[in-house]
DNA sequence: CCATTAATTCATCTGTTGATGAATTCGACC
DNA sequence: GGTCGAATTCATCAACAGATGAATTAATGG
């Protein structure tokens, strides 16, 4: 029967209490899930967790342990050819990246971007000043309007994101990234040479 | 100083109740909004709610007022014309419908979707229910391998849906259902007749 | 005009939430 | 080996959640 005071050993509660925070924010979203059932899951007193990480927000922000930077990789991806192919390979980049180790904050972020505001604007602001600013970066002179394209290419990934890491639906969720880029990479690749002056022209 | 007891007048309470708590739901998800909010936006007690509605989780099944049935709609749209432009007019049909009165109703559904199970579940369900099984009674003997055609066309509609009504991303929030459907549709058709075999094989 | 029923609020209960401060135990260092 | 600081738990708070039952007022029908 432990009653309280220092555990022996030198056991890494931190990791811990982050590894249950990101299990259980990617699983049921931020509002769904008490510090109590975070420190229930991480074997430990809830006020531990108050005494590392002060908030519950502040945990939140440490569990996702922003800025996760898919620039270089997505530059990477979109160098390693020509326009041709291009969008296969950005969405098999996301979908590596999404199926990688930072899964869980990945997830935690997106489920938690549709509930609550203040994560809402900073995926706004990561896909504007990330992803759309690489990609401008690494093919704005092939291509003009590209705020607008790169838009229209969120709206298909974002929709595999919540179909397969959200929804979970099959058959999107048991594809593999090769399957997945293979179909969805035309979809891309049509965004980025499609004409479309008459939405970019209203800004 | 109106004390208790009944109001002068026929209000139609009830109504005022299920407007407020469909705004609030979409706005701001199912576990973001208390009863007391509610009861407070439409100027009335809490009491009342639980009297006329009882759980909260039923007040949220009246607001949203299921099932919304796309299909007749979705069928109409599919039968207006060959192949050739299916997936335009699709887009449109269901840009207009989220557009439209019941805007507050399918917000609230989508956002709650992602953040409880029961509703993710209940979202499934009307996927593959109305929607794929409305596609494949249309034009199911024009092309094959539905199901999976129908998940990719829904990952992008889920894209739309997500960045243009959620997270409210320019220039998706802004844009009208001629120009989106002008924009998705080719990629709709794309994946209403191109090759699914080696996916469909692994079902 | 009286009785019934529907509409509405009040006061209140119980559980849960995030959070705090004091108390306890252990490891490390000199 | 005593001291100090870090790790951990306990007991507890105030706020708020959803929910209930009784009390109050108005409309409604005979």
């Amino acid at each position: 029967m432990k009653r309280s005071g220092r555990r022996s050993g030198k056991p890494d509660t931190k990791e811990e209490i982050l590894t249950a925070a990101r299990r259980l924010f990617a699983e049921h979203g931020f509002e769904s899930v008490s510090v109590r059932r975070i420190a229930a899951d991480a074997g430990v007193d809830p006020a531990l967790i108050h005494h590392y990480f002060g908030t519950k927000d502040d945990l939140f922000l440490a569990a996702i342990e922003l800025p996760i930077d898919p620039g270089p990789e997505i530059a990477a991806a979109l160098r390693a050819g020509g326009l041709e192919g291009a969008g296969g390979r950005l969405m098999h980049t996301f979908v590596s990246i999404w199926d990688g180790p930072h899964h869980d904050k990945l997830v935690a972020v997106a489920r938690t971007a549709v509930s609550k505001p203040a994560m809402s604007l900073m995926f706004r602001k990561l896909f504007e000043r990330r992803i759309v600013k690489t990609i401008s970066e690494v093919i704005g002179d092939e291509v003009d309007h590209v705020h607008v394209r790169a838009n229209f290419i969120g709206s298909q990934i974002f929709g595999i994101i919540m179909t397969r890491y959200i929804l979970k639906l099959e058959p999107m969720a048991s594809l593999d990234a090769e399957e997945l880029a293979e179909t969805i990479g035309p979809t891309i690749d049509r965004y980025l040479t499609m004409p479309v002056e008459h939405i970019a022209a209203r800004h």
